[in-house]
RNA sequence: GGUCCCGUAGCUCAACGGAUAGAGCAACUGCCUUCUAAGCAGUAGGUUACAGGUUCGAGCCCUGUCGGGAUCACCA
């Protein structure tokens, strides 16, 4: 550090980029330029070494003039003088001495420089030259994705899609941050749930099938298992009115208590200890585990139909899994590791034999295992899996897309692999994001409030298709079919994937998804936009070589480039927080900037040649990279609107 | 009660500790005889829940208070 300034050796970052022809200096890397020779400057003018990544570069206020802003506050100490003295200092020698520089004025703290024109002619050409802009090469580092998770009792809701939304995406940027992604869900496919789903078609099927009843396998499972439900809390009301009942109500109550409320209360003791249905479950479960041939037949029968809606729906939302888990083959795992950490002296073990850690000196609790019995508990599991994982695809990062409401579990999961030391503990990951609630707040089942997945995307389709209606687009044929699938999914995606996870939404089915304003299908139109442009280019075969003549460039311009250079690094912010909201609201800021700019500026009846080969370059910089941030977020681009 | 998360415009959401807190929706005004008006421009809307503190500077960091949510199972 503070080796000379602008010396020979800095040349090649901050200026010679020669081999593109025309371009001085690198465009990509002007934060780190500005950052590093405002540095040299501080140093150079007060004699105190300052660290570049000290200094902190903003891209100017659209009120001022300017590019971008050094911020100088912090070094007006060392400097001596007032903030504006040490601004006109720096700026006075940068403009001097450093290749870039056109101007600069003082506002206050903040320095503002203005940049050349050929500054904006080469960072142009390098987002074009550049295959796969905002890609990073590949760090040969795996990563692991989890998400989605059903129980295969039921279809998947609105929660599901949020969470294969978020999985999805976050998968694409982690990739093209350059991790090897391997995505992955693990499936409950076993336990009481799925037996009731079972028995109840058993009971009461017939031999019907999701094919002859002409319903998707899963909610044909599904509707099963609210059948068991009914029957099940039928049972449950007649059983109260026998003496029975009465006299455990009439011994039991506590005072004050209604007989609604004690029932309510009772409902699941009921269950386990009177019900007909609930013994028969029970035993289903058990012939289950012990591997009975027709139970295990039936179980894949319904499984089966289940996988079948469940790929459909994932088709639909555009997500895939690089490998299933099953809840039936992982159930068992984790009781070596339970006998390992004993060993370690990371577990103990109590009186009655049940295995424990203590986590309260990391503000926790004590948590259990594995029970007294021996069997496991959903933290055996999850420990178990996870050591398998590792051995399947030697992830050393592991990512939990899972609702907030386990928090607590993932915390004290983590916690306890790290205390196993296990080698992929400080990777693993709790995407942790807010419950999706309805006007009327959370959804319930018992109410009948669960908004269903194939229900949510039926009803966008529906309202994208008539928008197109109604704007005089053509609505039959198979093009037309696919670009209103891509505007509706592109509507809900984006919809729920700008906000950020961790914050509760609310989603209103009544007025489900805007396709106007702050929305997936704005962007998709400027991109439509860019598209139509970039046709007739084709057709009429324009020359755009002299792009790099036209000097009198607009600001509206200038933003497009400014925003065309953060997109790399919003990748790998948004990779590094595993944030997809910070793409989703970047490609709303592309999009809004390049609006304007059509709106403002005539691309293809520019004034002069060399403003409409660079309108048109631009354009098509802005084009592909909006078209490669909204593949991040799953959304596809209408060829029309 | 303990722990964690959240409180920003009527609504839905933004804002690496930086300049006068920004968008969209809803409301009101304008702009299609020039590349698609799913667009653009404008008006109005705020004591960033409240009170202190840290510093050149706080919506953001710290402390407390008040509201909302989650969790604190030998359920998954």
């Amino acid at each position: 550090m503070g080796a000379g300034l602008w010396g020979r050796d800095d040349c090649r970052d901050v200026a010679c980029n020669v081999s593109t022809g025309w371009g001085t200096f690198a465009g990509m890397d002007i934060l780190r330029t500005l950052q590093r020779d405002v540095a040299a400057a501080v140093e150079r003018l007060y004699g105190e070494p300052v660290a570049p990544e000290k200094v902190q570069i903003n891209p100017t206020l659209p009120e001022f003039t300017g590019d971008y802003a050094a911020v100088l506050f912090p070094f007006v100490k060392l400097a001596r003088k007032s903030p504006e003295a040490v601004g006109a200092e720096v700026g006075e020698l940068l403009q001097r001495e450093a290749p870039y520089v056109k101007g600069y004025n003082v506002v206050k703290g903040f320095l503002n420089i203005e940049l050349k024109e050929t500054f904006w002619h080469e960072l142009l050409q390098e987002v074009l030259s550049t295959p796969h802009y905002g890609r990073q090469p590949r760090r040969g580092e795996r990563v692991m994705v989890e998400y989605s998770s059903p129980n295969t009792n039921k279809p998947l809701h609105l929660g599901h899609v949020r969470n294969c939304l978020l999985g999805w995406s976050c998968s694409q940027i982690l990739d093209a941050a350059g991790y090897d992604v391997v995505k992955v869900q693990i499936i409950n496919d076993r336990g009481v749930a799925i037996c009731k789903s079972m028995l109840a078609w058993q009971k009461f099927g017939e031999g019907r099938t999701p094919q002859s009843e002409g319903i998707k396998g899963d909610h044909f499972v599904g509707d099963y298992y609210v059948l068991f439900e009914r029957k099940s809390q039928e049972e449950y009301e007649a059983w109260q009115q026998t003496p029975e009942a009465r006299a455990l109500y009439e011994a039991r109550r506590k005072p004050e208590q209604s007989e609604k409320d004690f029932f309510k209360e009772y409902k699941n003791r009921w269950f386990n200890e009177h019900s007909r249905l609930g013994a028969e479950v029970r035993d289903m479960l058990l012939r289950w585990e012990a591997g009975d041939p027709d139970t295990l037949a039936l179980w894949r029968q319904m499984n089966n139909w289940v996988y079948e809606g469940f790929e459909a729906t994932y088709a639909q939302l555009g997500v895939r899994f690089d490998k299933n888990y099953y809840e039936s083959d992982t159930y068992l795992l984790g009781k070596d590791i339970v006998e390992e950490g004993l060993q370690k002296g990371v577990f103990f073990k109590k009186e009655d034999g049940s295995v424990w850690i203590d986590l309260t000196d990391a503000g926790h609790d004590q948590k259990v295992v594995l029970r007294a019995d021996g069997t496991s508990v959903y933290i055996t599991q999850d420990m178990g899996t996870a050591r398998m994982r590792y051995r399947d695809f030697g992830c050393k990062r592991m990512v939990y897309v899972v609702a907030d409401e386990q928090n607590y579990h993932f915390a004290v999961l983590f916690e306890t692999l790290r205390r196993l030391g296990e080698p992929y503990a400080d990777g693993l990951y709790h995407l942790s994001y807010g419950l999706v609630e309805l006007p009327t707040g959370r959804m319930k089942t018992r109410e009948g409030t669960v908004v269903d997945a194939d229900d949510l995307i039926a009803e966008v389709l529906r309202l994208a298709r008539e928008q197109v209606a109604e704007r005089g687009s053509p609505t039959e044929g198979p093009e037309a079919e696919e670009n209103i699938r891509r505007i509706a999914m592109g509507a809900l995606k984006f919809f729920m994937i700008r906000v950020h996870p961790k914050r509760r939404m609310v989603f209103n089915p009544e007025e489900s998804v805007d396709l106007q304003g702050q929305t997936g299908p704005y962007i998709q139109y400027s991109w439509v936009r860019i598209h139509g442009l970039m046709q007739r280019i084709e057709h009429e075969s324009i020359d755009l070589s002299t792009a790099h003549q036209y000097t009198d460039l607009q600001p509206q311009e200038k933003e497009l480039l400014k925003a065309l250079r953060e997109y790399p690094s919003v990748v790998l912010t948004a990779a590094q927080e595993y944030d997809p909201s910070h793409v989703a609201n970047y490609g709303y800021q592309l999009a809004k900037n390049y609006h304007r700019f059509w709106h403002d500026l005539p691309v293809f009846n520019a004034p002069t040649p060399e403003a409409r080969a660079f309108r048109l370059q631009l354009s098509r910089a802005v084009g592909q990279t909006l078209q490669s941030a909204m593949h991040l977020l799953g959304i596809e681009m209408p060829q029309r609107m």
